[in-house]
DNA sequence: GTCGCTTTGATTGTGTACGATTTCGTATTC
DNA sequence: GAATACGAAATCGTACACAATCAAAGCGAC
């Protein structure tokens, strides 16, 4: 069952440094990110150890990775499960992008290079046509992949590394609290910034990521009496 | 040898969540907060499992969760070593925190109750103490742990494990570049700035953590020539 | 019929053993 | 005498096995 979850890797060579833990990581990242393994499944040690077809040791270095990056959370004798940010937490990682990522575009626009612009073009297309495939997990994945492609041309690791963390832990967020299922189809935000950056124009880039973000974030269903998420929805409905 | 650098851990009782592995991570990370494991040193799993009577196996986990926070690096097949950030790495860790913690100083100053005044109030004492007391490692550790309550006040839990990292970062760029060895007697910058917390003065806050950051920075030798690191002049003139 | 306790099952936490890889010391050769 | 190649020791990466712990099922009492 969840070999068909797993198998088809979509980046097999991606790092195979650290031995094979990176390997998983990065597989269930991955899953995680198109909405695959949604919030509070459980990830058993066995069950993703066959699903990879490696041993405990190695699935549990892997889950360990993902709960340092809050993608999963680990309970005590319990298991590890795809982590539930609350609505507190979703608030705080939407608020925490829109301080960093607006001046990250700005000194992005500036030293971004042709090649750079080609890649994004690249990401939003691929996006785009995942979108009309219908494959919205891919459309969203790469979507993160978008900003987080930004967040590398400004050429600041450091803070790249955190926006990394941001945008993952955002897919969790999409998948708990989105409004509405069907529409994600605000690209025109990203086609808008692209254009941006190539221009060089570093003030418009860093107020197009502000607005962007803030309609990300009013996209979302935090109103304070909202669904507890789909925990027992989820975990009933599916099996 | 390595049994009397860790015996004496500070704090025995602090998080035993998560069987031992998270006590021994939290063992490591205050001895190379307090300069006791200075950069470049290498941490054998044998080596440290001795130190904490622990096995291999838990130490593995604990090397990997400082790993994720960049206090120590892990290269393949040869063993984890007290991280050695570069001179990029330590400017941009200071960028960082004077992107992020300005403006939680000043949500601070905003939400302080008279407990988190008297906290700091306390911190900074024994901050002071310690650095009376000549032992100039646990009030550099105090003095981080001063910006990190700071975080916490501001009641950003995304942010402040973020502003946690990075805090834990600067301890190794300061043991790397530090400029005059032993003058750390700026703790006027956190009077003031515990001042404006007490006052409520959000702005005061924000510029005087600042400026407080710029100062840190300009106190390090990070010129293009400066040494590359006192790898092996530390590894051979401790023992 | 429902609540509480006990037992059973499964899953995780930890320790140990074996294999792979690197490194350091030594001997050999130019 | 210096550089290189080889061998041995040490260390890490992975797999497996046992013990501790928790959740749910089974049973009994109220």
């Amino acid at each position: 069952m969840t070999d068909s979850l797993f198998s088809p890797v979509p980046d097999p060579s991606a790092r195979q440094a650290r031995g094979a833990g990176a390997a998983v990581a990065e597989g269930l990242a991955t899953a995680i990110h198109e909405h695959r393994l949604t919030p509070g499944m459980k990830l058993g040690e066995d069950e993703v150890g066959a699903a990879f077809n490696v041993s405990r040791t190695v699935v549990r270095a892997a889950l360990q990775t993902l709960a340092h990056e809050q993608l999963v959370s680990i309970a005590p004798h319990r298991g590890a499960f795809v982590a539930q940010p609350d609505m507190r937490e979703a608030r705080e990682v939407f608020e925490a992008r829109a301080l960093l990522e607006p001046r990250t575009a700005h000194s992005a626009a500036l030293r971004a290079t042709p090649a750079d612009i080609a890649l994004l073009e690249a990401h939003i297309s691929a996006e785009h046509d995942a979108l009309a495939a219908g494959e919205t997990g891919r459309a969203l994945r790469l979507s993160g992949q978008f900003h987080l492609d930004i967040a590398r041309i400004a050429d600041q690791a450091t803070i790249a590394a955190f926006i990394a963390n941001l945008v993952s832990r955002s897919s969790l967020v999409i998948a708990l609290y989105w409004r509405r299922r069907n529409a994600i189809c605000e690209s025109n935000a990203h086609h808008a910034l692209l254009r941006a950056l190539a221009d060089g124009n570093g003030p418009e880039a860093e107020a197009l990521m502000k607005s962007h973000l803030v309609d990300l974030l009013s996209l979302l269903d935090l109103s304070p009496g909202a669904r507890p998420a789909r925990t027992l929805a989820e975990a009933l409905g599916k099996p």
